[in-house]
DNA sequence: AATTATTTGTC
DNA sequence: ACAAATAAT
């Protein structure tokens, strides 16, 4: 009797480069794909509107190319503990192997599979797929954490180089007696009543193959400009391999060795090493979207909310050009521009007073690249509350980076062209005064840090 | 991964 | 008068 072997992917949706994958064909037995779509483990952030956008595409892509090869993708849906083990009894598995996840909650829900899975005797492993380096393989001479980027990104690069990645299977040999799955479109995660997700359909393509495609495409025609160009949001020489990192399309694994290749990508491969720095920081600070990481920050005054200004800041109307046109740019594509993703968050932040957690939650919702890692830290970064943060006066302003970084224009018109017209509308606050006020409510921190 | 105010330099 | 360097936040 067959005792087959269950492959569960989660935020590794690909076929090359997956050690969990190798595991399953190197054990010789049929293999069962499965992806839990799970919104009830506790602690686990329940996907946002445009990141249930992109998995949808991504599962179908995967699902197709399991399929071709002779395997199958089995759908499932509720709180993984149960849901995997529910797989495990339906399909008299021998064992499972999964890629591992960084996130508080996610271990704690994998450590206890893996257990209770041992314990009646099925065969568990789990390997390291998402990440370049183990996050308990980084720390400083004191055995903490790295607080600082460049000492992080050094003492990394120190360790032994990441593995190469792994080639693409082309055979899988799929179960005799496939277990039962969920349909993909009975899980609703495409929007309708309204479909919003227009402007996602015509900007990006989800799923591996698109995935490899990009990074080849980045590396061969656009690395010479990145440097120089990476900055400007209308140059479109960034990578946009964001999303396809988030959900595993493509691995660190991948980009690391391909970049390296070229001899010439140090500066884009520092990025990589600020998202390995993220998910590093949220593996030992679990609670990063909720709690400051600098704790003296919870002394920060936050004035009431004023819902209007936060809606304004949603809807990019905030009568800030370079502003409105990043927000506009994340409605409409699920994506923006890091830089303008730095002068949005510290609009939001310095110049309307508003907590930096209620800007992470519009981003989880409407980023197809959001993490639970890259987002609360990036925004952290901004606040100045968190790891290796901009000092607390490093306060943008939106106007001169337009200046600096849109001289043409070319980006607010793309995206609020009414800011180029005769009639602009007014913006929603002063910068300087805001600022101002930004650095006296900065002051409260600095005091209290110190009395 | 900054901005602004002030001082210094150049014509 | 204006640019460039520097200091302060």
């Amino acid at each position: 009797m067959p005792s087959p072997s269950i492959v569960w992917f989660r935020d590794d949706l690909r076929l090359a480069d997956n050690p969990a994958l190798r595991a399953a064909i190197d054990r010789g037995e049929p293999i069962i794909g499965l992806y839990v779509l799970d919104e009830e483990s506790p602690g686990i952030r329940p996907l946002g509107g445009a990141a249930r956008w992109w998995l949808n595409g991504s599962l179908a892509s995967l699902a197709e190319r399991l399929a071709e090869r002779g395997g199958a993708l089995v759908l499932r849906r509720g709180p993984a503990d149960r849901v995997v083990r529910e797989a495990v009894t339906d399909a008299a598995a021998g064992a499972v192997f999964w890629n591992r996840r960084y996130g508080g909650p996610e271990r704690a829900v994998d450590a206890g599979l893996k257990a209770v899975l041992r314990d009646a005797g099925v065969e568990v492993a789990s390997f390291a797929a998402s990440l370049l380096f183990e996050p308990w393989t980084v720390t400083t001479g004191a055995g903490t954490p790295y607080a600082v980027f460049s000492p992080f990104w050094r003492a990394c690069q120190s360790l032994p180089a990441p593995r190469a990645p792994l080639p693409e299977p082309r055979e899988i040999a799929g179960a005799r007696h496939p277990i039962d799955s969920d349909r993909l479109d009975d899980w609703e995660l495409l929007p309708h009543e309204p479909d919003w997700a227009g402007g996602l359909r015509e900007t990006w393509e989800p799923g591996e193959p698109a995935a490899r495609r990009r990074l080849r495409e980045f590396l061969n025609n656009d690395l010479g400009h990145y440097a120089r160009a990476r900055d400007e949001p209308a140059a479109g020489a960034t990578s946009l391999l964001s999303p396809r990192l988030r959900w595993g399309e493509v691995s660190p694994h991948q980009v690391w060795h391909e970049g390296v290749a070229t001899g010439r990508a140090g500066k884009f491969l520092s990025e990589l090493g600020w998202r390995e720095f993220a998910w590093h920081t949220l593996f030992h600070s679990p609670d990063l979207a909720t709690q400051n990481l600098r704790r003296e920050f919870d002394a920060f005054p936050w004035p009431r909310l004023r819902p209007s200004a936060l809606e304004a800041w949603r809807r990019g109307h905030t009568g800030i050009a370079l502003v409105d046109a990043g927000m506009r740019e994340l409605w409409v594509t699920g994506y923006m521009h890091n830089r303008v993703r730095m002068v949005t968050a510290s609009f939001l932040i310095k110049n309307l007073l508003i907590d930096w957690r209620l800007g992470e939650q519009w981003f989880w919702d409407t980023l197809v690249d959001a993490d639970a890692a890259n987002n609360p830290f990036n925004w952290q970064w901004v606040a100045g509350s968190g790891a290796d943060a901009a000092p607390y006066f490093r306060i943008f302003n939106p106007d001169l980076q337009a200046k600096k970084f849109d001289p043409d224009g070319h980006y607010v018109r793309q995206w609020a062209p009414e800011h180029l017209s005769d009639d602009p509308p007014p913006p929603i606050v002063d910068l300087r005064e805001s600022r101002q006020a930004a650095l006296a409510a900065y002051d409260v921190v600095k005091r209290a840090a110190r009395g």
